[in-house]
DNA sequence: AAACAGCGTTGCGTAATAAGAAACAGTCTA
DNA sequence: TAGACTGTTTCTTATTACGCAACGCTGTTT
């Protein structure tokens, strides 16, 4: 970006704030001054303005300045306005055309699943029939990637409403069996679905947290099965991964 | 303060990021040029000076600027950096399981409540939406618990600027009584929240006070009201004095 | 289609303004 | 008590951010 269209002051300004959110403890006029190579009084100045509005606060004993209050009431108001689907549409995007694949965004809901987003590789983004659409959690590959990062009473709970349904053959219908898998995802950090829920389609998905930590949403990449190859997955999985993180990080999961 | 010392960009910087903060989609060039009554390429710099901080983000299609991720990261550095928060953790984590409650930490801020810690029945929760958040002190337990052992000169002040505006009916809205319940409150060392800020909602709040014994921060047990009859009271308020004490303790407070 | 009105963005000259040097008023140390 | 630190203030200078106006662009209106 041009740094020549830069405000000069404002440009000193973050970057003091930058600084002083690296030591707990505040920093002095002068040590800030020293570490920007700039003068104290110009120091001086940006403090007291910044503190006027709350953004850095002087230490009554130490005189030392530190990160004010301000900064958690914005940050509460920009966590109000985040929007999954809104956040996620860009990267769904930029993953729907590289994998040239079927990219799904679902948020989780009453013990299922809602599709609130669709991508087919080449089409452009529309309006698809399964957005708004329930899936059942256990046999879909977001689904397993919400359940495995559920607090495990809430698990527990929506295995024993839900129980296992057979949808293929190869549906996992053993409660031990399951749960073995969801371990499975916990520790790789992703889900497969090896046509547990259709035959001839394969997902990988991965889980999406809010900036409270909670898994409340899931996307995936879904593929005809004879596409997917181990090696396939092998490269796809980390550009799911990358994504999903992508994501959660907008939606203020730290 | 003095308006002398301040920086002018710095200020106007700042002043836009008030306004940013307020329309979650976001304000153009223009529109906050016309509202602050300043030249649009003031606005223009200071912008692109912030969005390349991160404080800022300019939406791709729109071209509206909205707020950047960068509050959050100095939000969550913030939080991280309170002591209170840290040293009171465990406490509350032990209060909330003892209770199955909600459990709040607020700490005082410029005559509100700021809340910097929740725990919702077994879960911890990283940020909960309510975490940032600023409430009135008069219509709350934790207000009132704090309120009750600032200094009367200060406690006068807040009084004076802030007023006792009705939330609910039973929100206590007569300068006298709401002196006299801060009287009762020191006597008893705790506050009841008795529906004054929600119907329905019932709270426990003691003040916590840090080596210098001022009374900074506070926390509650809130509950729905029909689950407060007297005797759950009675046996909560021991158990969240103690809390309250320990967390003191914790700070310093001899 | 063409004219218009709106936007965000850019270049430029000028005057306001922020920066710097240095003195000031405290506090803590030796 | 002298010294070495703070954060704060003053004052002067030239840097710099400002306002003006024009630009390219988009979408709408006629």
């Amino acid at each position: 970006m041009d740094r020549e269209n830069m405000v000069k002051s404002v440009s000193r300004a973050l970057d003091i704030i930058t600084l002083v959110s690296m030591k707990k403890e505040g920093l002095g006029v002068t040590e800030i001054a020293n570490q920007m190579d700039i003068n104290k009084s110009s120091v001086y100045r940006i403090l007291t303005t910044m503190a006027h509005y709350g953004y850095i606060e002087q230490d009554a004993e130490s005189g030392r300045y530190r990160l004010g209050y301000t900064f958690l009431d914005i940050g509460s108001k920009l966590l109000d306005s985040l929007d999954i689907r809104t956040e996620a549409k860009p990267y769904l995007l930029e993953l729907g055309k590289f994998t040239d694949e079927v990219i799904h965004l679902v948020v989780y809901d009453q013990g299922e699943v809602v599709y609130i987003e669709k991508f087919e590789g080449t089409e452009t983004l529309r309006m698809h029939s399964k957005v708004g659409k329930r899936a059942p959690m256990h046999c879909t590959g977001v689904g397993k990637a919400i359940l495995a990062y559920l607090p495990s009473a809430i698990t527990e709970d929506i295995l024993n409403r839900k129980g296992l349904p057979v949808h293929t053959q190869y549906t996992i219908t053993d409660r031990e069996k399951f749960l073995s898998e969801l371990e499975a995802v916990k520790q790789r950090g992703y889900a497969l679905d090896l046509q547990e829920n259709e035959v001839g389609i394969t997902c990988i998905a991965v889980p999406i947290f809010d900036h409270a930590g909670n898994a409340v949403a899931a996307l995936s990449v879904s593929a005809p099965t004879i596409r997917m190859k181990d090696e396939r997955i092998e490269e796809l999985k980390q550009h799911v991964l990358k994504t999903g993180s992508n994501i959660s990080y907008r939606l203020g999961y730290r």
